[in-house]
DNA sequence: TGCTTTTGTAAGTACTTACTTACATTTTAT
DNA sequence: ATAAAATGTAAGTAAGTACTTACAAAAGCA
């Protein structure tokens, strides 16, 4: 079943690991070659250059498909339960793509550009599937009467906060993410009654 | 009047300039002497090495006072007004201490301890802060008895996730930061209205 | 003016690092 | 078994970088 990672797996998520620790310049390719346990010249051989490496680390692991099928294929139209399920979702994808972000965010003096236009795409998108859905349910008559862009800002920077700091220093408190969801929520939804 | 800066002044703002744009591993202590237009052994000779040059970049220009003294002086016990002065304050230290932020987010091998310890205080005493007002509101039973950890929560992250979008891509969109901030207000305060 | 402090120039040291080359060894496929 | 492909070892190159040393020029102060 689990066949063993190729040579090129094994050097593309050690690099992913160390880089999003230490930072790209902070990170040499003797580092990840043994953290892979093959030799240096073998990732040389594999990639050509460490920006490469992390280039095709990017194209491999990097995908952001889902928040819109959610949003065409899994909405009840109920306040508190779209909320939850898009909270949720948000933070699964952020969290999978966690270190990947990390790196865009560290950044390095000869990080490959392609590393930023991977990471930046995210929120541009959900902010505007948010405030459609926002408008689309003042329409309804299901909320009052409240600027949908600024309440899709409100509700994504909340979770981009929540997800930053517990990226941070996850021991933060003992409120766990997933209460903090539920509870959040709750309060958009007290915000939003019409 | 403006009395020209120190030769140790102009080495602290140039190092803080340069490495919060391009990390610490990424900016050369020549680069920073001939930002700050002096000779690269000036800059040994002012502080030793590099990292004691940034510890003196922090210790120089972080500081964190206002908000404590704005809960102990400023508040009106009015949900709207309080948080909206909090909301601004909030951003105002932040833009402030931004790039000093930048550094401690995207690290470096040799990064000195000294500046993840100053860049870490923020928060934790803000939660302490506002859990405590919500709290207090409650028992004043002007609000809601919404659980006031996570409603500080809440508003901190919101306001954090604002602040780390504004500072990626500043011309994200129409809205202005004044506008969100009165706007998220206005949210907050509906969904904690009795 | 003379003395001290600060700064610049020039050169260099010691170390690191991305990347290369040449050759021997192992693994895989047929 | 044998050829081909993938990997390891060893050594090295070229460039960059934090930091040092020695000496001369300049600026401030007595």
């Amino acid at each position: 079943m689990n066949q063993a990672a190729s040579t090129g797996d094994k050097l593309i998520l050690a690099a992913i690991d160390l880089i999003a620790e230490q930072g790209y310049d902070g990170t040499t390719t003797k580092e990840i070659a043994a953290a892979a346990g093959v030799s240096e010249v073998t990732l040389f051989r594999h990639f050509g250059s460490k920006q490469s490496l992390l280039v095709a680390a990017f194209e491999r692991y990097h995908y952001a498909g889902e928040m819109t099928k959610l949003f065409n294929e899994r909405l009840t139209w109920d306040v508190r339960t779209d909320l939850l399920l898009i909270g949720r979702t948000y933070h699964a994808i952020m969290n999978r793509n966690r270190k990947l972000l990390a790196i865009a965010q560290k950044g390095g003096s000869r990080l490959p550009e392609e590393v930023h236009k991977h990471a930046s795409q995210h929120p541009v998108q959900l902010k505007k599937l948010l405030t459609n859905y926002f408008s689309t349910l003042h329409e309804q008559g299901k909320i009052a009467p409240i600027d949908p862009e600024i309440t899709a800002m409100s509700f994504m920077w909340m979770n981009l906060g929540a997800f930053s700091s517990n990226l941070l220093e996850s021991s933060n408190s003992d409120v766990t993410l997933d209460t903090f969801i539920e509870q959040s929520v709750d309060l958009f939804a007290r915000a939003l009654a019409p």
